[in-house]
DNA sequence: CGCACTCCTGACCAAGAAGGTCAGGAAAGT
DNA sequence: ACTTTCCTGACCTTCTTGGTCAGGAGTGCG
């Protein structure tokens, strides 16, 4: 139920990219080491995995760089996480629709199923082109408008 | 963003201790454990720690066992998950309200956030007796209700 | 009292993930 | 040719996951 270092710099990385899809050239993964404060060897294997599924491109040599492979209004949240962290709000490693469930514990297979529903309202909702932008999807605006969202608990 | 065996399995045997509560007699660990199919030693590990976090409590000895600190309908999943997995969503172990992102990337908080809200809006609900009587809150309901709800992606 | 029963606790363990670092190879540009 | 930058795999340390094992300590009963 935590988000993993890696999934957290592949969105910011990625917002980076979006960010610079104006400019037609690729962005160097150095600048986007700095720009995020990310160290730059583990996040150009972040890369490699991000453009191992399709999600951004890249050319070496001196005017190489890293570029986002479709438009940042196309590109969600949700596929960045997926593609670092694999599938999302899987329980015991399987799908929570494969379980079965016994005795008193039957109906835990549909809250299980919800637990994911609802993070996929968030993730598969946000766009790269609406975190660079700030403007969020009304859902995100609900939700973090609630007064005891920000305080721990 | 996964669920872990130990939440899983400390709110199924949380539901079992919920459905006996109307027996005035504690359930012993053993029962727990076949009725779920959970293993023993590691479950009594689980339960140990539910207990130190208020949720249940435990006699030794002949007529020993668990039962359940409060009434079911005052005990939620959020709760149990918490006791054995820790605070929900915390991005690289931090909670999301205390990170401060730079550049591009600054409106990812606010998505943390949201992502957060949006499992305590599904766990806070859920309590103990909607999970045994099968009736759950209307969120989940909702939640589960979409076509594609129960589908991988 | 003694004994069986059950929880309680800490030590241990193997495998995998998390969060990196290092060294070298392979394409692209000049 | 040479530099630049991505690409890849090996390696590393620490922590987590998902357990098992051995023994201790409280509880109830005959």
């Amino acid at each position: 139920m935590r988000v993993s270092a890696k999934a957290d710099y592949a969105v910011r990385a990625a917002a980076e990219l979006a960010a610079a899809q104006a400019e037609e050239a690729p962005v160097k993964g150095e600048r986007l080491a700095e720009a995020q404060d990310i160290p730059l060897q583990f996040l150009e294997h972040i890369l490699l995995e991000l453009k191992h599924h399709g999600i951004v491109r890249a050319r070496r040599g001196a005017k190489g760089g890293y570029w986002l492979a479709r438009p940042a209004d196309e590109v969600t949240v949700a596929e960045i996480v997926r593609a670092v962290e694999g599938p999302i709000a899987h329980v015991q490693s399987t799908p929570p629709e494969d379980i079965e469930y016994r005795g008193n514990a039957e109906h835990l297979q549909a809250v299980w199923i919800a637990v994911r529903a609802s993070l996929r309202n968030v993730l598969e909702e946000v766009t790269l082109a609406d975190l660079v932008s700030g403007e969020l999807p009304d859902i995100v605006g609900e939700l973090t408008s609630a007064k005891d969202a920000w305080v721990a608990r």
